[in-house]
DNA sequence: AGAACGTAAGTAAACGTTTACGTTATATCG
DNA sequence: CGATATAACGTAAACGTTTACTTACGTTCT
């Protein structure tokens, strides 16, 4: 077995105490001892079990987060500034991957709470009032990313999911566009759903250009669904010179459809999306789109979890800047 | 505070034993107890500390993940799969992204001791020397998906990376193809870079075709590379109808620049990729390329892993199946 | 010289479990 | 009926730390 501090203490001919002092850089001791000891520590391999220590200290330096699906490259990207940041800060971090489904969001809490996690993060999720009262009753910090709350003891961090869209569209409309179709996300989306179309129509409206039920198509921010949705957009009119997506994936598929049928992008029409994943670069045409910074969000949900464990005093959400990339599926129309 | 285990004893009027042994379903009480205790349990909302528990059992049902790159659509497919067999069977995940970088797979391995893990997964990482000394010395069970190793104690979850290339090139061949170029992965890489060499000269040479060093070109398995790699390979000879590439990534990078310069893909020139990600569906048209089914092989590597942890035996080694994934990119040639 | 104090340690309780062992009461059997 | 087995518990040690409290001793000051 490896070698406990007891087994530090008699060889080094101290009391366990004193090795935990040094060991924590606390005062009562001379150099020489600390010398000994120190040096036992390297003879014998010694490191410090964080189980025991967590038990005394109730700390385990340990987050949670819970993801929906930790294989898309949006997740991915929150989780890599989440990961960074919290072993930048010497916490380490449990993945939880709900897959969107409710029972086991349940069951990951559970073991969290078990596992004396430190702290919650909650990805891309909306926080259900059973997930609430559940962190409540285990009584550590919660911060959200990509998406928010009205919890005042929850603080989140996100872009301005309104004035994004709000801007993408006005954007197109500044590039000369005038009719302008949109592939929106789930409608039943308080986060991603609504507020990029509340965003779209109010764009139009600000720019005196009429808003068109045709135009307006719902997907599920997945792939396949931005193809479908493209398929239906021509279908009902054909009448637009540009595509407002509310996520990469369906504005990719739109591309591919248009691609596939002949339609020139960005020539007969153009495209923009949202969220800036990595794909948008590979692709051909690179995709013009809203960048959410998603590693430097993540980082941020982190920081503010991190410094709410610490210090236990609630901490104010963040609304982080998107902007627009400038790739080459927007035509300017002349 | 939470309620312990002895909050319950005292309200339900037994021995802390009691209650632990009804938590923990071991006999020694009566029917009437076990439902006076499991009232209480729910009752103060108690919930076991799995952090006394292991500190006592020496198991934290928890193991570590290293990975390379958390955000990349590889790192995340192997983890989908770990993550989702890991939880199935009661064990959390910590990940622990090395972003390549020796000193921090070090530093990983020492928190994951002090936090005394039941086993660590390296994912796409290459086992150095100093890693396998450091885990002996942990004295817990370790495999590797999408790597491999000598060392007889960790067994690893890979394709035949040989055999992979072998039949991708193969599969060129069949559909007419006699010049056939490669990019290639990163020269030094033993994993993905020199078996996948080897495999695309077997198949040249089995087929009767001479191997030619300009058709060869090395990238870094990214994108970036891909899209550098192909020009190269357009400059060096222009002599190839089909280049094989060692990751999906630099398929898509070759199949971009084709397209910009107006190389007509598969017409002119076909494409297949390796890996199957997400991505390869997206693009158009879609890329052929052979499959490692990575969510899978990181629920294999996993399932190894807790039977080692669970079993003190060491498993076997296994070669998942690869397969052709035919979309839309090689053309047969008549 | 003796009081007062600071420094360098040691002792032991505590954290929340599990579990080996001991104790009682009841049931079983010859 | 006495011996003994068994069921149903309780007691306390153990896991590896941290830390409040105590002790021993050397300095300094008056």
């Amino acid at each position: 077995m490896n070698p406990t501090i007891k087994d530090v203490a008699k060889k080094a001919n101290v009391s366990i105490a004193t090795v935990s002092r040094v060991l924590n850089n606390l005062s009562g001791y001379s150099d020489k001892t600390k010398q000994i000891v120190l040096e036992t520590i390297k003879e014998m391999g010694y490191q410090p079990n964080a189980i025991a220590r967590g038990l005394i200290n109730k700390r385990t330096e340990t987050i949670g987060v819970l993801l929906p699906n930790v294989s898309s490259s949006f997740s991915s990207g929150l989780l890599h500034g989440i990961e960074q940041y919290a072993h930048d800060h010497n916490y380490s971090v449990v993945i939880c991957n709900t897959d969107d489904v409710g029972k086991r969001t349940m069951k990951y809490l559970k073991v969290l709470r078990e596992k004396q996690v430190d702290g919650v993060i909650f990805a891309s999720e909306v926080l259900q009032d059973e997930y609430y009262e559940a962190l409540k009753a285990m009584n550590i910090p919660v911060t959200l990313v990509s998406s928010k709350t009205s919890h005042p003891s929850v603080p989140y961090v996100k872009v301005d999911d309104r004035k994004a869209a709000y801007d993408a569209v006005s954007y197109l409309i500044r590039k000369g566009h005038k009719k302008i179709a949109m592939i929106s996300g789930t409608k039943e989306d308080v986060i991603a759903g609504i507020p990029r179309i509340e965003g779209y129509k109010q764009a139009l409206k600000d720019n005196g250009l009429t808003f068109r039920n045709k135009n307006l198509v719902y997907g599920d921010f997945m792939f396949d669904s931005g193809c479908k949705s493209m398929e239906q957009l021509l279908q009902n009119s054909n009448d637009f010179t540009a595509v407002f997506a509310a996520s990469d994936e369906m504005a990719i598929g739109a591309l591919s459809v248009a691609i596939r049928k002949g339609i020139k992008v960005p020539d007969r029409i153009s495209i923009i999306g949202y969220d800036n994943i990595k794909l948008t670069e590979m692709v051909v045409p690179p995709l013009t789109t809203v960048e959410q910074p998603l590693s430097q969000m993540g980082a941020i949900a982190c920081e503010k979890l991190i410094s709410m464990i610490e210090t236990g005093r609630v901490v104010e959400s963040s609304i982080v800047e998107h902007k627009i990339v400038e790739r080459q599926t927007v035509k300017t129309l002349t």
